[in-house]
DNA sequence: TGGATGACGTTCT
DNA sequence: AAGAACGCCATCC
């Protein structure tokens, strides 16, 4: 069974999740793009996948993906997992839609960018 | 070194 | 507007 480390990529990766403030959320494609690998977006997830089994403080559950014209839904991974990340969104405040997206203009986390 | 994998994204139908 | 197919790229074996 592979038990992928922590390359040091990844680092670059939690990083910036650590970076989204309660109540926001942002999206793999974006993740990728601030930490400089704007087609690497498949590697945060990846990483963030990782983080299953280590022991970390990054606030996964903030990052998501299929961003669709502006919206975004909740990753695939277990429906176990979905289900916790939805809940934990929820009680910081992040509103869900009737079809259970995430209006990233409302709730989508804008870093700081000059 | 080469081939396969994957919490994804964008484009086409 | 929703669903399917193709493309990207670092990491693993």
């Amino acid at each position: 069974m592979s038990r992928p480390r922590a390359p040091v990529g990844w680092a670059r990766y939690y990083q910036i999740v650590r970076r989204i403030p309660r109540g926001k959320v942002s999206t793999y494609g974006d993740i990728a793009i601030l930490a400089g690998r704007p087609r690497s977006a498949r590697h945060v997830g990846y990483a963030l996948a990782a983080l299953r089994e280590t022991d970390h403080d990054v606030p996964w559950h903030r990052v998501l993906g299929a961003r669709r014209r502006g919206r975004a839904a909740v990753s695939i991974l277990d429906p176990t997992g979905a289900a916790i990340q939805r809940l934990r969104l929820e009680a910081e405040g992040v509103v869900f839609d009737a079809q259970g997206r995430i209006t990233l203009d409302d709730s989508g986390w804008r870093p700081r960018r000059t």
